[in-house]
DNA sequence: TGCTTATTTCATTTTTTTTTGAAAACTTTG
DNA sequence: CAAAGTTTTCAAAAAAAAATGAAATAAGCA
C-alpha cells in the first residue's frame, strides 16, 4: 500500500524534481513563444530537458496532460529544429525522445531555417519595389529610393550578422 | 467631372506610387509579424515608411480599409516603439505620422523593451531552480546542475550579446 | 502474414488574439 | 463655455492559432 517512490508507466523509477519540472516547463514555455512557438512545444522541451532519461511520448502525454496530437505535433516540430532527438532503448519498441541541449547549434538552426529563407523572399521583394517605381517624378522617386536603400542595407546586415550570431554564442 | 489625379478627404494631391505601397506594406506585415506584432501594425508602418507627407489617422484608417480603434492602438504600439513620431502641422488638428526610418536605433528599442525583460525574469527563475535541487541524490543533482549551468551561460550570453546586437548593425 | 502497439493526420472544438465600432473622454477654437 | 472635431477605450464580434481525439497509417513482432 505504500508507494513511497513513484513509478509511471512500466519505466523504473523516474527521478523527477517536481519543482525544477515546473520551472523549466514554465522557462521554456516563455522562451520558445517569444520565438512562435505553441505553448506545447515549449512544455515538451521544458520537460526534456532535465529529464535523465529519454521520454516516450506517451509519457510526455501523460506527465504534461496534454493530447496525444499536440505531442506528436510538438515532436515533429521540436524534431524539425532539431531540439530533440530520438534514442534506442532496448526491448522497448516506442521511441524515446531525448533535448537536444547544446543551444549554440539550436540557435544556429533556427535562424538557418526559420529566419533566412524570410530574408531571402525580403530581397526579391525589396526588387520588385524597385522596379515599381515610375521615373514620372524624380523628387518622389529619389525619395522612394532611398528609402529602398535602407530597406537593402537592412537585409543585406541582417543576412550576414544573423548567420554570425550564433558563432558570437561562445557558451 | 474629370477626376484625373486623385484627391483623398481634403488633402492636397498624394503622390502614391501604388504598387510601391502595397508592396512596402507587405512587406512590413510580415516582418513585423515574424516579431510578433499583429497585422495592422505592419499595415501602418508599411503604408507610413513610403509616405512622402506624415498621415494623419483617419487618412491611415480610409487608405488602408481599418477601423479608427485598430488604428488607434497600433499607432499607440508603433509610438512605444518609437517607431513613428508625430509631426506638427499647421492649421491641423490633427495628429500627423511620420515613420521613424533609422533601423538601427529602432532595434536598439526593441531590444530594450520587449526583450530584455524576458531576459531578468529568466534569470528569477534560473534561480529559483537551483533553489529547489533537493540535496538528496548526488548523481541526479550533478545532472541537473550540468543543465542549469548551461541556462544560465545562455540568458547571460543573451543578455549581453542582444544589446550590442544593435550596435553592431552598421547601415 | 496477421496481430498488436505506436504514431501521424486531420476535421472539429477550444482557446487566444486581433479587429471592430460605438461610447466616452479629450482638445481646440469660435 | 459650448460645439465640433479628434482620439482613446473597451465590450463584443471575427479571425487566427492551437489543442483534441478518433480514424488511418505505419511499424514491430509472433
Amino acid at each position: 500500500m505504500s508507494q513511497t517512490t513513484p513509478i509511471i508507466g512500466n519505466q523504473p523509477i523516474q527521478k523527477s524534481n517536481k519543482d525544477l519540472e515546473i520551472e523549466s516547463i514554465d522557462f521554456f514555455v516563455r522562451m520558445m513563444s517569444m520565438l512562435g512557438m505553441p505553448r506545447s512545444v515549449g512544455e515538451i522541451y521544458g520537460l526534456l530537458y532535465f529529464s535523465i532519461t529519454p521520454l516516450p511520448m506517451d509519457q510526455i502525454v501523460s506527465r504534461l496532460g496534454i493530447s496525444l496530437g499536440s505531442a506528436s505535433q510538438g515532436l515533429k516540430t521540436l524534431r524539425s529544429l532539431k531540439a530533440v532527438r530520438t534514442s534506442y532503448v532496448p526491448g522497448d519498441r516506442r521511441d524515446h525522445y531525448l533535448a537536444e541541449t547544446e543551444f549554440r547549434r539550436l540557435f544556429a538552426n533556427f535562424i538557418k531555417e526559420e529566419i533566412m529563407p524570410h530574408m531571402e523572399s525580403a530581397q526579391e521583394r525589396i526588387q520588385r519595389m524597385e522596379d515599381s517605381l515610375s521615373g514620372q517624378d524624380e523628387q518622389a522617386d529619389e525619395f522612394y529610393h532611398i528609402r529602398i536603400e535602407k530597406l537593402k542595407k537592412l537585409t543585406r546586415a541582417g543576412g550576414r550578422l544573423l548567420p554570425a550570431l550564433a558563432g558570437l554564442l561562445k557558451f
